[in-house]
DNA sequence: CAAGAAGGTATCATATTTGATAACATGAGC
DNA sequence: GCTCATGTTATCAAATATGATACCTTCTTG
């Protein structure tokens, strides 16, 4: 029985093309979700460094919670407390998800 | 000095109080996120160990993670998932804070 | 009452995140 | 070129979440 490619399939093979793999990634909920942290933490015309010292840590690790091709999932205690130091609280919504 | 106490002196001093706090922290994000995602399992019908079978882990652990007292801030992929196996995806929003 | 289903909680081992430090790259301003 | 500010990445120790197991309560149904 040999058949077309099944749209799982397609994307399933898309998805190990490094570029259409980032892409695809770039849309998730935790690229957008950091792509918002740093957007509010220059509105707030603060650097990294000012960033990390209002949390009481250190530069490296808030560029870690805000890199985009970081693998670690930070906790939600974690972002809140970013948000928070810049005058922000968190809203956590579920969506139905987005056909694919 | 002798003085009135201020606002911040009042809201300390209510929180030691244990039904204040627990009224307190209910308006927390992490609470009405909790509340959302039991909601959500089960207006999908589905048990904590239903659940449990879908994530490839355990009842308890559901348990834990649904918590309103849990003292654990789950990883922003482990609510993720459980909001992927009931067919819906996050989406976390910062806010202006709420006046205290 | 007995038995099973559903949920809660404690505990421990394991996995992962977070904090701190150090090294690197880039760009601005002198 | 030099220096400083900003940001990135790697590494390790320490903190915390997660997985699994066990035990407990409360309902429900026979």
């Amino acid at each position: 029985m040999t058949e077309r490619p099944t749209l799982k399939e397609m994307r399933d093979k898309a998805l190990t093309n490094p570029e259409v793999k980032a892409a695809y990634e770039a849309l998730s909920p935790a690229f957008e979700m950091k792509r918002q942290m740093i957007a509010l933490r220059q509105m707030a015309g603060l650097t990294q460094k000012q960033m990390a010292d209002k949390l009481g840590t250190k530069r490296s690790n808030i560029s870690r919670l805000e890199s985009l091709n970081s693998d670690v999932s930070p906790r939600l205690s974690t972002i809140e407390e970013y948000a928070r130091v810049l005058g922000y609280s968190l809203r956590v919504a579920f969506e139905p998800q987005r056909a694919r």
